[in-house]
DNA sequence: GCCAACGTTGGC
DNA sequence: GCCAACGTTGGC
């Protein structure tokens, strides 16, 4: 049986929270998250999923990519409960950063959903965007 | 620094 | 339940 593989993408300002942040400490809580759309998102997160890490803010591009490392469970820095937040562990960065700019000049990844809803912290990407990125990222 | 887009809040 | 006002985010 083929495993299903998806892919999701998560924001965030490196001034906050860096991929250089992400990679020496080895893993984080994915936290913080106070966004209904983007928890729905972190809620449908799986073992093994791949995550595309964003730096927003002056970068603006696609550096790394993060692996699940499992399921939601209850935010543990939230106020209110029905917050989530998911263990998400650095694979590596990517050999070509994609910025926002080469996002939008290509006919498939300007269609993403995170580059039409630039505010949403947490989204899906398709198989078909994933491999897209993958490819700019290795040339 | 500005502004568009979006989400939230609160008065009615 | 509607909607105006406000706050936040993030690209430009």
């Amino acid at each position: 049986m083929p495993k299903e593989m998806r892919y999701w993408l998560v924001k965030q300002e490196p001034e906050d929270y860096s991929w250089d942040n992400f990679a020496k400490d080895g893993g984080t809580d994915w936290t913080g998250v106070r966004n209904y759309q983007a928890r729905n998102f972190l809620q449908g997160m799986k073992k093994g999923d791949s995550v595309f890490f964003y730096h927003s803010g002056k970068e603006k591009q696609i550096v790394g990519i993060a692996k699940v490392e499992g399921e939601a469970v209850a935010d543990s820095t939230a106020d209110e409960p029905g917050w989530v937040m998911v263990r998400l562990k650095p694979v590596k960065a990517l050999a070509q950063p994609i910025t926002l700019v080469q996002l939008k000049s290509n006919a498939l990844l300007k269609q993403m959903l995170f580059v039409r809803q630039s505010r949403l912290s947490v989204s899906s990407v398709t198989q078909e965007e994933a491999d897209e990125i993958l490819r700019l990222a290795s040339k």
